[in-house]
DNA sequence: GTACATTCTGAAAGCGCTTTCAAATTGACT
DNA sequence: AGTCAATTTGAAAGCGCTTTCAGAATGTAC
C-alpha cells in the first residue's frame, strides 16, 4: 500500500473531504453509478439515462470534482495541451501571436505550451523534443528555423501547423503572410509620395520572409521604372541596432536617398534614432516606413507608417486550424492580406 | 482490450518498433532486470549494482526510450510543470520575466505553463484554477490582483512563490522590487539636475507598485525640501496613450512643470510623443524620466532615462525561489536594489 | 408468449510509471 | 559453520481515468 500524501488532517471521517481532490470513483460511489457511466457522461461518450445524468451531474457539484488530466491523458491518450514553438517569448511581434492562441485554445480547454527555439535549429529541434516528450496532442510552430522535412516527420505523430513558410504534407497546415506583397506595398508608397532614391534596410539573411520582403521592394522599383541600386540595400538582423547602424553606413558612404524602407519595425525605429543622432528629420528630410506595425510603433516619434502585420489574428488562425486539424478536418483558414498605414514617418517628397 | 493506436504499419515485428514509443517494460525486459528496477535507475530512488545498471542504460540508449511524463505524474504525484501566472504574455514588461523563467526552469526538466490573468482579480482566479487542476507541481504569480488571502490558501496545495508584494506565508515566498526606492530615485535624479517643477504621471491607482512609486517621488520631494503639489500628480492606467493623455491635460491646465516623471515607460513613451505634438522638446523643453527601462526604451527618442528594474532576473530569481521550495529548502534569493539609467530624456536644468 | 434487435450499464482490463513489501543475496561477526 | 543485519532485487498494488465486452433491461415483431 501506498502513504497518503504527507499533508492533511488525521481525524477527519475517514472517506469523504480528505486532502480535497475527489476522484471519478468517489463521485460514482456519490452518485449510486459506476465508474464507467460516470466517465461517460463526462466525455458524451454514450447516451446515458436522464435520471443517472441527473444524480452524477449533481455528485459532481457537491464534491466539486474535477478529472484529473493526466490519468485522463494516460488513459485516454489526449493531453489536452498544444505546443508552440516561438522564437523569443519576449518577442514584441510573437508575443502577440501567443496571445491569440492563448485566447482561442484556452475556452476549449486546450493549454498551449510555449517552449523557445531562440532562432536556432538545435535549441529548436530540442524544444520540439520536448513537447514531443510531453505528448502534447498538436504543435504550432512559429516561424522557426526547423526544415521543411523535419517539420513534415513531427506531423507523422501529432497535427502541426506552421506560420511562415507555405508546404504541403499530410497532418500538416501552413500559413503564411504575403510578405512580397507586404514588401512591395511598402516601397510603393514610398514611390507614390514621390521618393525615387529608397534604402532599403534587410532583415536577417535566413529568414526567408526577410528576403520575400527584399523581392517585394525590388518589383516595386521595377514595377515605377526605377533602377534598382544595390548600394542602397545594407544588410540587417531584425533588431533595433541594426536599423542604427544601417543608417549610419548609409550616411558614411554617402548615399544619396530621402526614404527608407526598414524589413521590420525594430529596425525601422532603430533607423530613426540614427537618423536623429545625424540631425535628419524623420519625416521633413527623410521618410521611414517599417515592416509588422508593432503596438509600439504608433507611439513612435514620430508615429511609424509600417505595413501592418495581423500578429493576433495570426495566432488565433493558427489555433483554430490546429483545432480543425485536431477535428479530423480540412483547415480553411485564410490570412488576410497586407495593408499599409500610413501615419507620420512617411511624407510627400518636396519637388 | 483496447485497440492499439490507428496509425503504424501493419507488417512490423509483433512487439518492437511498432508505433516508436517505448515503455519502460520494454526497456526492463530488453535489459533483463525488472522495471522496478529501471525507475529506480532512472529516478536515482535507490542503489543499483553497477552491471545492472549499465544494462538498463544501454537497453535506454538502444531503445531510445523517453518516459512518459503522464505516467509518472500519476504514479509518482510530480507534473514537472510549473504554473506561472502572468497578466499578458505579451507584455513588452513581463515577457521578459518570462523569458528569465522558462531559462532557469528549462534545462532541470521543468516546463513552465504561462497562463494570462488580464488583469483581473476574476479572470485571474480561473486561470489559477486551470494550473492547479492541471496539478502543476508549483505556481509562480507575476504581481496580479489575487488578494494576498487567496495566494495564501492556494499556497496549501502547492509552493507558491509572488512577486510585486511581500507577504508571509507557509509554503509561499515573496519577492517585490523596491518601488519606492525607484521613485525615489529617478525624482532625486531630476532633482539634482536642478528640476524643482516635476509633474508625475501617476500609475494604475490599485496596482500596489504604482502608489509606491508615487511614496517615493513625494519622498524626493520633502528630502529636497520642495513643496508637493497635488496638481502636478495626473492619473494614468499604464499605458502609452494615458502618457500622451496627461501631457495634454497637465499642458491644458496651464501647469508649469520642466520635468515629468512617469510610472512606467509606456506612458514616458506616450508623454514624449504628446510633448512632441505641442512642439515641446526632451529633453530641451521638459526632462523625462520613466520607469522599467523597457527593452525599446533605449531607443526611444531620445533615448529615454529610467530607473531599470531587472525583468529577466526577477523571472529568474522568482524561478529559483520556486526551486528551492520545491526542494524543501527556504528560498535565499534576493531582489537586486533599483537603480537609474540616465540617458538622454533628462538634462539639467539652464539656469 | 417467445425470439430477437436495441438500448443502457457495470465489471474489469489496461494506460506507463512509482513505491511498498517481502524475498533473495551478501557480508560481518561469534 | 551459523546467525543476524545490511544490501539488492522483483512482484504486485496502485495513481485516476477510458474503453471493451458482455450482461441487464427494454422494446418490437411474429
Amino acid at each position: 500500500m501506498k502513504f497518503k500524501p504527507t499533508a492533511s488532517a488525521a481525524g477527519k471521517p475517514p472517506d469523504d473531504p480528505d486532502s480535497g481532490v475527489k476522484t471519478l470513483d468517489m463521485v460514482a460511489r456519490e452518485a449510486g453509478v459506476s465508474p464507467s457511466t460516470v466517465s461517460r457522461i463526462l466525455n458524451g461518450t454514450a447516451v446515458v439515462s436522464a435520471d443517472k445524468k441527473k444524480a452524477v451531474d449533481d455528485a459532481i457539484a457537491k464534491l466539486g470534482f474535477v478529472p484529473n488530466p493526466m490519468a485522463r491523458a494516460l488513459a485516454g491518450g489526449r493531453t489536452m495541451s498544444i505546443g508552440v514553438v516561438t522564437q523569443a517569448i519576449d518577442s514584441p511581434f510573437y508575443g502577440v501571436a501567443l496571445r491569440g492562441i492563448e485566447d482561442v485554445l484556452e475556452p476549449l480547454g486546450y493549454s498551449p505550451l510555449f517552449v523557445s527555439g531562440h532562432w536556432n535549429a538545435d535549441a529548436e529541434a530540442r524544444r520540439l523534443e520536448v513537447l514531443r516528450s510531453r505528448r502534447v496532442d498538436g504543435i504550432i510552430v512559429l516561424t522557426g528555423r526547423l526544415t521543411d522535412a523535419a517539420l513534415a516527420a513531427c506531423a507523422r505523430s501529432q497535427p502541426v501547423v506552421v506560420t511562415g513558410r507555405l508546404l504541403a504534407a499530410p497532418n500538416l497546415f501552413s500559413l503564411a503572410f504575403d510578405n512580397f506583397e507586404g514588401g512591395r506595398l511598402a516601397t510603393r508608397h514610398l514611390i507614390e509620395l514621390g521618393h525615387r532614391h529608397i534604402a532599403f534596410i534587410a532583415g536577417d539573411q535566413d529568414h526567408p520572409d526577410a528576403n520575400e520582403r527584399l523581392r517585394g521592394y525590388q518589383a516595386a522599383l521595377q514595377d515605377a521604372g526605377i533602377a534598382f541600386n544595390p548600394a542602397l540595400v545594407v544588410p540587417g538582423e531584425y533588431h533595433e541596432v541594426s536599423g542604427l547602424l544601417a543608417v549610419n553606413r548609409l550616411l558614411e558612404q554617402q548615399q544619396r536617398f530621402t526614404a527608407i524602407f526598414a524589413a521590420n519595425d525594430q529596425m525601422a525605429i532603430g533607423a530613426a534614432l540614427g537618423l536623429q543622432r545625424r540631425s535628419l528629420r524623420v519625416p521633413e528630410d527623410v521618410s521611414l516606413v517599417g515592416f509588422d506595425d508593432l503596438p509600439t510603433s504608433v507611439y513612435a516619434i514620430p508615429p511609424l507608417s509600417t505595413v501592418h502585420q495581423p500578429a493576433y489574428e495570426l495566432g488565433r488562425l493558427a489555433a483554430s486550424a490546429m483545432l480543425q486539424l485536431l477535428a479530423g478536418e480540412a483547415p480553411t483558414v485564410v490570412m488576410p492580406p497586407p495593408n499599409l498605414i500610413s501615419r507620420e514617418s512617411s511624407r510627400r517628397l518636396p519637388s
